[in-house]
DNA sequence: ATGTGCATGTAACTGGTTACATGATTCG
DNA sequence: CGAATCATGTAACCAGTTACATGCACAT
């Protein structure tokens, strides 16, 4: 149940609607695929059954009303939780874009944790894909070779960046809020 | 269905079991996930029924016996349809690295169009991404710009490997059975 | 002898898709 | 005026997961 919690760090940056959700996510189709209406308008009924959101019915101007859903204090803290679980577990791709797209809701101590964190892990990964050709009983044919070397490029990107963005970031959280003195990773 | 393909193609590079596959496809797990045995093993039986595979029990020196599953000329025809459409379509990551696997099952001239095509995808993507930071209206915040420098990141990453790719495949004169051990074969 | 890894399998559940239905609005 | 886009929703279906069950082999 990820589009769950997907729709609920969307709703923590602003209240939107369904529509909104999907046309944004569009964008990044090709790497995380984005969910169809006949899942996001369930969850989004259901998130407001478990009161972790709420509607409001706004006609802009004369038009059709469209479902604005703001999340609550409760749909918070679920997010919360569920990003801390997430910072722990050893996250796909898509679930670590998804945690990226909520950034928003990290301390800025917390957000760079997170990205050490995941550091440590591609650089893991990296080197296991490059050991997996050390094994020298077993074959390696073109299409094994092949895909070894594009998950290599994508691991060797993905670690690039992070340095960048781990370089570049500590300039950009200076006017946020203070880190909580607790060690809280979130807000 | 798409598991159902990926074992096919596995398949026919060379007669595996249903184990054999799932440790395989592990190392890729960060990428494409890796399907679980409560979907492998029916898959197999399915497969099996539809006469796209053939069993082997094979007993190794007194050893419990393998299940070995080897892929009959009726799956290879349906492997090569997908891989067909697969080509045209608008192909996800976890789509393209499945169909890398699958190098083998190409053509030399088919795989570098296959690659190529992919290239001119990965071209628009990247700059369709790019140009997202234009529109004025909408304002990014934090997690956006990270999400859109990420994505940016992987694309351009992809975009690099197909390149070199494209230039070190052709001298490869024969295919199939390629190098094995060195990684620095794709650099 | 007991635990860990190999190896195969099944049943219940569920998250998500596909396909469909509706209506209002905007644009050529 | 018709087509396309915006916008929301429902129901059937299915792929794939979780959890469980089985049994052999091998090491400690």
């Amino acid at each position: 149940m990820s589009v769950r919690y997907f729709i609920l760090g969307f709703l923590s940056q602003k209240p939107m609607s369904g529509y909104d959700i999907k046309r944004f996510l569009a964008r990044f189709n090709w790497l995380i695929g984005s969910p169809s209406f006949g899942s996001l308008y369930p969850v989004l009924h259901a998130l407001l059954k478990d009161g972790l959101v709420t509607v409001e019915a706004i006609p802009p101007e004369g038009k059709r009303p469209r479902k604005i859903y703001s999340i609550t204090e409760a749909g918070r803290a679920v997010l919360r939780e569920w990003l801390d679980q997430l910072a722990v577990s050893d996250a796909s791709l898509k679930a670590f874009l998804m945690s990226l797209f909520l950034a928003g809701t990290f301390s800025p101590a917390g957000l760079i944790t997170h990205l050490q964190h995941r550091r440590t892990q591609v650089i893991d990964r990296h080197a296991a894909l490059e050991q997996s050709a050390g094994a020298p009983d077993e074959e390696m044919d073109l299409g094994q070779c092949l895909a070894r070397g594009y998950g290599l490029a994508i691991a060797a990107a993905e670690l690039a960046w992070l340095d960048s963005t781990l370089d570049w970031l500590p300039q950009q959280s200076l006017p946020m809020e203070v880190v909580q003195g607790d060690g809280a990773l979130l807000r």
